[in-house]
DNA sequence: GTCAATGCAAACTTTTTGCAACTCC
DNA sequence: GGAGTTGCAAAAAGTTTGCATTGAC
């Protein structure tokens, strides 16, 4: 699903929020990047670019807990580095990162969906299907035998 | 499947490294908590009650990093804090982790088998089925609706 | 005696927080 | 004008690293 800057503005407008170049600039970064996998470093790297500002990193965070808040957004930990930017409105979809290259798939959550109700039947345990990653190993490195 | 302290200390040994007081409570904690989320910092705690001697945070650092790359230990990032030390040789299982109160759930790799097979075929990926967790909400939060 | 391992302290990364200054509505 | 935002700086948590010293074998 497309989301542009504008959607994620009128968000904070419906909120009564107040809309600042810094939050405009990171609106920009989040609706263009909706397929990427954005760190917070990278949002902020961006976001000044698109500013033609210095923005401060608490205000990057500070703006990202807010849309986190407004369930715009989420953070996802795909390994050991910083956490990733994720839009909630973007299709769900499931991670796995591979140990050995770091490269990442996306797995639509429909993909998922029988095996998270079982979770659900089982475990009384409903999974939030685009938070956090699955490791392993994908085709390539566990074809080429080269794993650490 | 069970670890003495005893198996760990051995390979440490059959590496040539050398054992010393901190790498022997080290080796018990990890076996003595197999069932266990253990952090770095939970080792180094526990470490320091076994050793009776004060261990310093690196030493665990890096004895722990020397297990992982013996391919005895993993660690997986349940969430936002620190990582969780993990006995490869230990039962696999996943982690449901309820991202609003915290608790973590422990699901038999066996309950996902298919599930994983799945992936495999569809998408080349081997899952580790030890690393890395699954979020979203427990049955006690679900249904209590405190929900962040 | 040699080399691995430790302790210590300092650096590092990512993120959070306190507070005064600012500015959007 | 006032509440929401920002910047700055400092702190926090978790982890890593350099270096001299210690201690295992």
């Amino acid at each position: 699903m497309q989301v542009a800057a504008d959607d994620l503005i009128a968000v904070l407008r419906a909120k009564g929020l107040r809309l600042t170049a810094a939050r405009r600039a990171i609106c920009q970064v989040i609706a263009d990047g909706h397929d990427e996998h954005l760190t917070s470093a990278g949002v902020h790297d961006a976001a000044q670019k698109i500013a033609k500002q210095a923005i401060n990193p608490s205000t990057v965070y500070r703006t990202l807990e807010v849309f986190e808040q407004l369930g715009v957004v989420h953070h996802v930990h795909l390994g050991h580095g910083p956490g990733v930017i994720h839009l909630s409105e973007s299709e769900s979809h499931h991670h796995l990162t591979c140990d050995n290259c770091g490269s990442t798939i996306d797995v639509p959550a429909g993909a998922l969906g029988g095996f998270f109700e079982e979770l659900h039947a089982s475990y009384g345990f409903t999974v939030n299907p685009s938070h956090f990653a699955l490791g392993g190993y994908c085709r390539d490195c566990e074809h080429s035998g080269n794993l650490g």
